[in-house]
DNA sequence: TAGATTGTTAATCGATTAACAATC
DNA sequence: TAGATTGTTAATCGATTAACAATC
């Protein structure tokens, strides 16, 4: 069986460039070579070239890429090609700041459901969308055919919420903190985790000042 | 010259077994060995040891390692000896979330200034914080000394954000979204870009059910 | 044809894992 | 000593980069 061998690095690239070829495409550009799209995002040529070739062949040797099929084709790489719809389990601050995040919008995905079990927050507004109580979920699940579910509650609830989301059938988390999230093997789970974010800075700060002669740049 | 070569994700791993052996700690356990850390956050034994060989010997042959010693080198190596004093740029939802956050403060990241310079959010209350103007942003860098910003605003803003945290003397920067920050050299800089998360979600989704043949779990 | 740029293979680089001598 | 587990080296695996034939 021939099986799916992407470094996740590429599908974060591939997302990249599309946001980068998209800018370029309002801005009238028709054609671009891998080397204009490397030193765009900041790559180098052969990993865009390679990134691509994963998918299939979209340019035409000695002219480089059409802007606008490309982006059809990342589009489609991506599952870009639909909007999806997504729910907020948690309509605390972060919650509430996910469902305001033009960003998601901007990308094709829509909030379609924010929930919380906090009395005081169920019937809230945020954006054009109200609080629900959690026991809602399945109902707002199955009506929008929400296959993705964003999970932003204390720690303690998270496993309670991802098995709800799961049962509803939702097929993939996001999930804040340093929870690990047990799901059943269809089910894809992607963590952040803010605090490690800082003790990698922390590191890189700290090491630099006792190790300064063995101090090697870290960006990117 | 001898230079720092530790892969960034070891840090993290680091940053992962310093919170398991913590919790352990707690309970009461004294001595643990590569195995038993490797089985309790999901690594291979080999990684651990490799891991902890980029910055000593902490172990003994035949023994396994102290966890309170172990977790005092890892604080060491990580720079969590001491608190982090840190400020937050952005008094809205996100912002707002982030000074709320607990695990900061758990890990020893103390949030000692939020600022805005929306007149409607200024000295407004978050936590035990009054939300001060962004003029105010020298200020308290230098009274704490804070060498980490994160930067919690609208998306046009962020690069005069971080302009006036550098020129402050911060050092490091956590930034969200997809905007490419330019800092001068010595500055270090991370960012989370959560729609890049949500697209590597819709990507497996997507590629799943296009080419089920070849679905490889990717799953960690 | 000459110049440009792709798609792809081979070389390189880097990270993880396996294996084992050292040693408690 | 026998059993266990580290620290480290060598082998493996995987991702990036260099190079170039294909081809517009």
């Amino acid at each position: 069986m021939k099986v799916l061998r992407v470094p996740e690095a590429t599908i974060g690239r591939l997302s990249v460039y599309s946001r980068y070829l998209e800018q370029l495409d309002k801005n009238g550009v028709t054609t671009i070579s891998s080397g204009e799209i490397a030193k765009g995002v900041g790559v180098s040529p052969a990993q865009v070239r390679k990134d691509l070739a994963y998918f299939g062949e979209f340019g035409t040797r000695g002219v480089g890429y059409n802007v606008k099929d490309l982006i059809r084709y990342l589009h489609r790489i991506l599952g870009l090609t639909h909007p999806w719809p997504v729910v907020v389990v948690g309509a605390g601050n972060l919650g509430t700041a996910l469902c305001a995040y033009r960003g998601f919008r901007d990308r094709g995905f829509h909030i379609v459901g924010v929930f919380d079990n906090d009395l005081l927050k169920i019937g809230k507004r945020i954006q054009d969308l109200e609080v629900l109580p959690v026991e809602k979920i399945p109902e707002v699940v199955k009506e929008h055919g929400v296959r993705i579910g964003i999970i932003a509650v204390p720690q303690q609830a998270v496993q309670e919420v991802a098995n709800i989301l799961v049962k509803s059938g939702v097929e993939a988390l996001l999930t804040f903190g340093s929870v690990a999230v047990r799901v059943p093997p269809h089910v894809i789970v992607r963590n952040i985790d803010l605090t490690i974010k800082l003790e990698i800075l922390t590191f890189y700060l700290n090491f630099r000042e006792t190790h300064p002669a063995t101090w090697l740049e870290p960006n990117i």
